[in-house]
DNA sequence: ATGGTTGCTTGGCAA
């Protein structure tokens, strides 16, 4: 079982890209964010085409959106509001795959603006108040023992390797301590498992993201890894293999995000 | 050095 997830800043504009990377990575499912696409203008038929006839996904103009595709059969899909919004942000449904069945989550935590103060700065607050929401809703909602994943632009670099100079980004909103602080209480509350750092160790550099300010982003290398693929418990023993589709960020037009791949083992 | 670029839209916001 393979899963993929890509913030695609624009599904629209870049979905010759995604059938690239569909037919060269062949996930079993794919999750995007930043569709910025409204539902009546999803590109859904080309997508079934390529054989992902089960989907669910939420969009709105200019803005967010999030989907998930399947090449198995998909239930229970929820929409959540977040923070008393309706910004299409997360979704999840149950995937039935053959051996692996899983609650999978797609989430779009908010980037947090500029100013990592959440008095001066409302976006910060909403992005603080965004991880605590999810906290808490797992806590309450699922249990620690339940197979789920959870994936997606999660904003936040929470490791000093996941950014390319610790001290520097330590005052830059997505690396801030107490972004790291609640991220790590989300994490730790529902003992999830970074399924990309569990192939990669923790002193070892890993992006997934390259500002699109940066004119020679391979060179300079000022990455930050903000989009994660967590597992629970249940499923540790199937985890397989990851990738960081590095590659992609110099593609033609490229997103600002490349695609992380979980490979997941469907035994028994 | 508080810049720089992109996408959705055509002015300005969000990232």
């Amino acid at each position: 079982m393979r899963i993929l997830s890509w913030n695609i800043n624009s599904v629209r504009l870049r979905l010759p890209l995604l059938m690239d990377v569909l037919k060269r990575q062949k996930p079993d499912v794919f999750c995007l964010q930043e569709t910025k696409t409204p539902d009546e203008h999803f590109p859904v038929d080309a997508l079934v085409e390529a054989g992902y006839a089960h989907h669910h996904f939420t969009g709105m103009k200019g803005y967010n959106g999030v989907c998930i595709f399947s090449k198995y059969p998909i239930d229970n899909k929820e929409t959540y509001k977040r923070c008393g919004k309706n910004d299409c942000r997360h979704i999840s449904a149950r995937i039935k795959g053959k051996n692996l069945s899983f609650e999978l989550h797609n989430v779009y935590i908010p980037a947090g603006g500029y100013e990592p103060d959440p008095v001066a700065n409302d976006k910060f607050k909403h992005k603080l108040d965004f991880v605590d929401e999810l906290t808490k809703w797992f806590s309450k909602n699922r249990g620690a023992k339940d197979p789920m994943v959870v994936l997606g632009d999660l904003n936040i670099a929470p490791l000093e390797h996941d950014v390319w100079d610790h001290k520097k980004m330590v005052k830059v909103v997505s690396h801030t301590p107490i972004e790291v602080e609640k991220f790590t209480r989300f994490y730790e509350s529902m003992q999830w498992v970074d399924g990309i750092r569990h192939f990669v160790p923790d002193d070892k550099k890993l992006y997934s993201w390259w500002s699109y300010r940066s004119p020679d982003w391979d060179a300079a290398d000022k990455g930050r890894r903000l989009d994660h693929i967590w597992v629970t418990q249940r499923l540790a023993p199937a985890l397989k293999k990851q990738a960081v589709l590095r590659e992609m960020r110099g593609a033609e037009r490229p997103s600002d995000h490349v695609p992380v791949v979980l490979d997941l083992k469907a035994s028994a």
